[in-house]
DNA sequence: CTGTTAGCGCATTCAA
DNA sequence: TTGAATGCGCTAACAG
């Protein structure tokens, strides 16, 4: 030997794999075969109870955890679902994902997560991918358009659209009347007695702000005129938008979402206008941020856990039933606080705009 | 015939379940064999252009997607990571797995989100079932105690631990220094000239707050006194737990976050208790709330979606390389802005407790 | 460069 | 009741 070097001197970094414990080797331990131990695991037949404890005795001594994957790709079925979302830091979202991981547990199921990030081209991928590992994909607030979702949800593979609804598709979806909460609203402001009012726009291609803005046809007829000034979704968004605004005459402002109307408040702050006294603040959702904020919101209610929950639940019925449901509905409220009042002063007549 | 009943009058409503296509009905299709076709979509090796143009269109005319289950059971890996969270409804985690899903995107993998809704006894099952689902876990703030922390990390199965280090066990974790941040917290109220302080502590079981706590020892070294009143982790929590804190002698009150600090805030000022000049509140975490709060909070800055990302990276390569890697901490700072003032009476001295 | 073969780990037939 | 055999869909090692 020219060197006291071992034998082998490179020892790759082997990557940290499990050792892998199979059905079989639990088989060997407890000296019966694979079929027996998977029998004894699922409850599929009747065992000798002698045998299923000498099979628990090895699955624990083991420490033998079935391969989802294997049992997947034997059962056809991956025990797990989807979600994409949007944006997890909009805090809208993660409350949904409570509501489904609560009902795919319930389920047995495990949940995926992916994120968009607000990226209408980035979605398809992202479904595809979840397509290919899940059961059945939940689809919250997509962005894409609906031909896009058309297609998706062409290929049989269980899809549930939640926070969307397209018209002429018979895709299970569960969602808010959005053109009915926003007519509320608008309903509230005309009866405060408002007559020009700002709307503070939701990302460009949310469904849910087009349809907020539908609403906002119905409210002309009551004498209502609204501007749309684009925004976005997050507090920084309503903070910056705000600014053109307080130029113009509106007496009320409503946001996308309770973040932006939340942001832009805090601007009028800082501006010294004074809500709802100067102007009538509007959000929507109802994040409950109440505790936080020390701003008693008004703002229209969404369920957002019990979309999840019942989203969840049309998915699960879908996967197992096969059944089309209805687009279906959940309640939503609106919560008239603190931050509306009527104008303070006489809204001038309308101007013609110059 | 007695009827005009069709043949078959009941279809069960079967499920939703995919059409399959498998990599052999694309190699059928083009013409060649599935090894051929696995080779054209993983790059694995080279294949001739012709070939491979027949396999690419093979696939989109069919709609081909490889199925994950039967890749992971190839491959020996399931391209998943798994997160494991205290609570979704805690604006904490969602930043986190914000920063977890963007690099587990980059390694081209899928994130599995689980919640075990602050309960401890929950987590074993949730993290066995993440274990034998994905290649790697990520506990994030996990509330079990070490023990069976030991226990779930000696299977050798990578797990990375975010916002928790064990002392005495080699697991890879990031987190911030609680420590050292609370001690900030206590100098900079020290140098304020604040005598007596309550802190609002968290969830029972969070290692976080016990690591914040300890910080109160060395603090007392500089003449702090600090009484440590049971809260919890919501905004509510604070809200209510503050009241006690009020008919005390403290001049300042430290929350375990944000959210507590924040509801507490806001029952002070129903109060009408003036911040800072009659009370000096520090929150934590940061969850620059600033905009929609207009409270300009005191506070120390994690950098959750960066402690996302960094577990994520330490995972991959615990699972890549196999390294073991050391514990790291993420910088956190602490945020001097409008809730913390000197004690408007000089604080008395410390009187005899009855 | 390509096709054939042999598992991956499990559930589920089918016999016994 | 139990074991042996088969296949889920794919990748990788092997020949050609």
């Amino acid at each position: 030997m020219t060197q006291d070097l071992p034998e082998v001197t490179v020892r790759p970094p082997r990557a940290q794999r499990p050792v892998r414990v199979t059905i079989t080797d639990v088989g060997a331990a407890a000296g019966v075969s694979p079929a027996t131990v998977s029998r004894v695991l699922n409850g599929t037949a009747k065992v000798d109870p002698a045998l299923a404890d000498r099979v628990n005795s090895a699955v624990r001594e083991l420490g033998y955890r079935p391969n989802a994957a294997a049992q997947g790709l034997a059962r056809g079925e991956w025990g797990t679902i989807g979600v994409l979302v949007p944006d997890l830091s909009n805090p809208y979202f993660p409350d949904v994902l409570k509501g489904v991981s609560a009902v795919a547990r319930t389920h047995g199921r495990r949940m995926m997560v992916m994120e968009s990030d607000e990226d209408p081209s980035a979605e398809r991928e992202l479904v595809e991918d979840l397509m290919r590992s899940c059961d059945g994909v939940l689809l919250c607030s997509p962005r894409m358009d609906r031909t896009e979702i058309a297609e998706l949800t062409s290929r049989d593979h269980p899809v549930v659209l939640v926070n969307r609804v397209v018209p002429g598709l018979t895709i299970p979806s569960i969602s808010v009347d959005f053109v009915g909460a926003m007519t509320m609203v608008c309903g509230h402001l005309a009866q405060l007695g408002h007559r020009k009012v700002a709307y503070l726009s939701g990302p460009a291609a949310s469904w849910a702000n087009s349809e907020r803005v539908r609403a906002f046809d119905t409210a002309k007829a009551f004498g209502l005129e609204i501007t749309v000034v684009p925004c976005g979704s997050t507090s920084e968004h309503g903070y910056e938008a705000i600014g053109d605004v307080l130029r113009s005459e509106v007496t009320a402002v409503c946001g996308y979402n309770d973040l932006i109307t939340l942001g832009a408040l805090a601007r009028m702050r800082e501006l010294g206008v004074r809500v709802p006294r100067d102007m009538t603040m509007i959000g929507f959702d109802d994040i409950s941020l109440d505790r936080v904020t020390h701003t008693n919101l008004t703002t229209v209610a969404v369920p957002r856990e019990e979309l999840g929950r019942l989203g969840g639940e049309m998915l699960e019925r879908l996967m197992t039933v096969g059944q089309d449901s209805e687009p279906r509905y959940a309640r939503m409220e609106l919560r008239v606080r603190d931050t509306s009042a009527a104008p303070r002063t006489t809204p001038r007549l309308n101007l013609p705009e110059q």
